[in-house]
DNA sequence: TTCGGTGCAAAATCTTTGCATCAAG
DNA sequence: CTTGATGCAAAGATTTTGCACCGAA
């Protein structure tokens, strides 16, 4: 892969965040040191640092995809309120690909999990509401 | 929820299927006993039987949506080569939410999970290319 | 100089929606 | 009748891509 500025600043951008930015994100805040960035670099650069394991792409089916630049296996927790993405530390739980393959005439390679809940943020509005 | 035709027509299509259709799918077939049904509302009807609970939607982040009239819980490989998605008889692991909740400071609701791997035919190609 | 990367805009993919009309209750 | 459902087409949201040009090696 052939160096470039512009995948550089991406890069360096996501090391910079322990959060789960949109390629949206990640191009309004690029283009503030590389105005002429398109999004279509922002995408390109994106899924090949995916491909080549150097980030992590999380797809919800909620949205847009987001990019984690974390890549050692964890998981994440979705707030049903407020949409965001939080990193979740648990162990690890690798075993439900052999409870997967016990009865599956095939091969089980992994598996995509994230967890759907309330935030705590989300949580204490909730309380808020319930004790006017 | 008012009668319609159309809406009965999509649910007696999935209904008759154990694999996981698209909104494409269902709209190419029921359209052969309404002809004028339009993709919208296959669509609108999918969302609605999906928010009353009488279907199941199926988001894996690698093309569209599908939909499974199966709606007890159960879970889904999706095949890496292929891309079909396929029921996978296993039991319960709900203690994941459990071990998801013990160090998240909000409340966890439930889990996504689908298993990524290889089908049994695309495992018989492999094997028929390794000796030709 | 070479060839991959970029910018731009157009297109592709999937899904939702506004509105006039239709049909269920 | 009344109101929700439909058909149609247009728009939305997200992502990919063709192509001429630029810059890293």
């Amino acid at each position: 892969m052939k160096y470039s500025r512009q995948r550089e600043c991406i890069r360096e951008f996501l090391a910079g965040r322990k959060d789960h930015p949109t390629a949206e994100t990640v191009y309004t805040s690029v283009k503030k040191e590389y105005p002429n960035i398109s999004l279509g670099t922002v995408y390109r650069n994106l899924s090949l640092l995916t491909d080549v394991g150097e980030i992590q792409k999380i797809s919800t089916g909620m949205g847009p995809d987001r990019f984690d630049w974390n890549t050692n296996p964890h998981y994440h927790v979705l707030c049903k309120k407020c949409g965001s993405v939080m990193d979740l530390k648990m162990e690890n739980i690798d075993h439900i690909n052999i409870l997967a393959g016990n009865e599956f005439e095939g091969r089980i390679e992994g598996h995509i999990a994230y967890f759907l809940g309330t935030c705590q943020k989300c949580m204490e509005q909730e309380n808020n509401k319930n004790i006017p």
